[in-house]
DNA sequence: AAATTTTGTTTGAGCGCTCAATAAAACTTT
DNA sequence: AAAGTTTTATTGAGCGCTCAAACAAAATTT
């Protein structure tokens, strides 16, 4: 009796797609061990960031990859299908660890708006999320991002949710302002920070994260002119 | 009689001179066929930024630029050394066309700092500085800069007297001021700018090139309120 | 001015190599 | 033993780059 469940892999219009197909009647769903599985992943997408961090992304092979997790090339195209898809995996990863940053700060502090925005801001300069080998990760992705869709759809994902929350702080902490010059401010702050990500990463000598933490606060103060007593003193 | 004025190659270290050389007193102009090769490497050059802008970094090979430029792979490596060496001179001939665009710009205005401050912010956004094609070249590079010391080199040469014209129209236009407050302010402009294009570039859609060189001024208008009535009037 | 030599330019085939991806075999867990 | 995982070996495409030879222009000689 034949009674086996493979897996065929199957060239559609040059797109490659492996599906479970059926070859008797009888079904059994090829389950992968997923506390093995996930683990697994995790440690390629590690190693994936760290060999992007240490040699760029143009010399990041499935070879420094796997040498980086200490397993074989094999393995990588198993847990992910392509070398994109671990690319893209590791990019998901990165920006899940900012937003679990900001989120977090955010939860730290009370509901002052004024301390919910400080926690916003300082999040982006925490060493955590804004040190060189960070930023190298995020500029070698965004220098691919046009020519890459999903990167681009990472992006966004992430991006969307966070200009959000700092806007709807802005909004709490002027309440009888116009929406449009609060989102104006709103804007301001992030733009300038993005400013700020990119001179550290490409000056990361003249360029310090704690100097710049302070002077984009201290940029805040000057738009805040309500709050900038409260502000200096943070400062 | 033997008299001739030659041009002569010579390798230094690896480095190629060409100098003038005098044989005999007597002259006879050898224009000899450097016109030939400089059109050359700017047809090589200007094949790479398209290549680059339309391909990305890491799908521009020799064989896009020879491509794009209508002529074979060996002719790209017979002028510049290497594929790096070609990356390089592009990215270079992209920030010189920067340069010559902002120091053009405040070459057309007068002696007044308050003009020449908004040419050097207009001059970054100015179509032929911040389109998106421009805009990937100089990510698709700055992605790779930690890994390509070459590519910081460039950047270093051009950035420097960037920052510095930027510092020494604020200092005239505000003479009074603490040197460090007048650095501070000159970096907060340079650095929203950054950010502005770090914007345009990842979501061209949403953030676009005439709204933001707006917000770039209204921002300093806001740092600069004795001269905000002016800037009102230019917005 | 014609012929010849020298020098600079361009081509295209192809070498050596690296890479992502595949396949098969070996091993581990259930 | 079956299912799942991992390693090892192999494939084939594509890469940067070399090089010998063809070609073109300029310099020199005749």
């Amino acid at each position: 009796m034949i009674a086996t469940l493979g897996i065929v892999n199957i060239q559609i219009m040059g797109i490659k797609v492996s599906m479970t197909q059926q070859i008797t009647p009888q079904q059994k769903p090829r389950k992968e061990r997923k506390e093995n599985a996930d683990r697994r992943r995790q440690q390629l997408i590690q190693a994936t960031l760290k060999s992007i961090a240490t040699n760029g992304l143009a010399k990041t092979t499935l070879a420094t990859v796997a040498n980086e997790a200490g397993l074989s090339q094999g393995v990588a195209v198993f847990y992910f299908k392509s070398k994109t898809g671990l690319l893209s995996g590791a990019l998901h990863d990165h920006y899940a660890g900012y937003l679990a940053n900001w989120t977090e700060a955010l939860s730290k502090v009370g509901n002052d708006p004024l301390d919910k925005l400080i926690a916003l801001i300082e999040a982006d300069f925490s060493p955590k999320i804004c040190n060189p080998e960070s930023l190298s990760v995020w500029f070698a992705f965004w220098g691919e991002q046009k020519f890459t869709p999903q990167y681009a759809e990472v992006s966004a994902e992430f991006d969307i949710p966070r200009a959000k929350a700092m806007y709807d702080v802005c909004v709490e902490l002027m309440p009888d302002e116009p929406q449009e010059k609060v989102a104006q401010i709103a804007d301001w702050i992030d733009t300038l920070t993005d400013g700020y990500w990119q001179r550290i990463h490409l000056s990361p000598k003249t360029v310090r994260r704690k100097a710049s933490a302070r002077e984009a606060l201290e940029m805040v103060a000057r738009l805040l002119p309500e709050h900038s007593e409260r502000l200096a003193a943070r400062i």
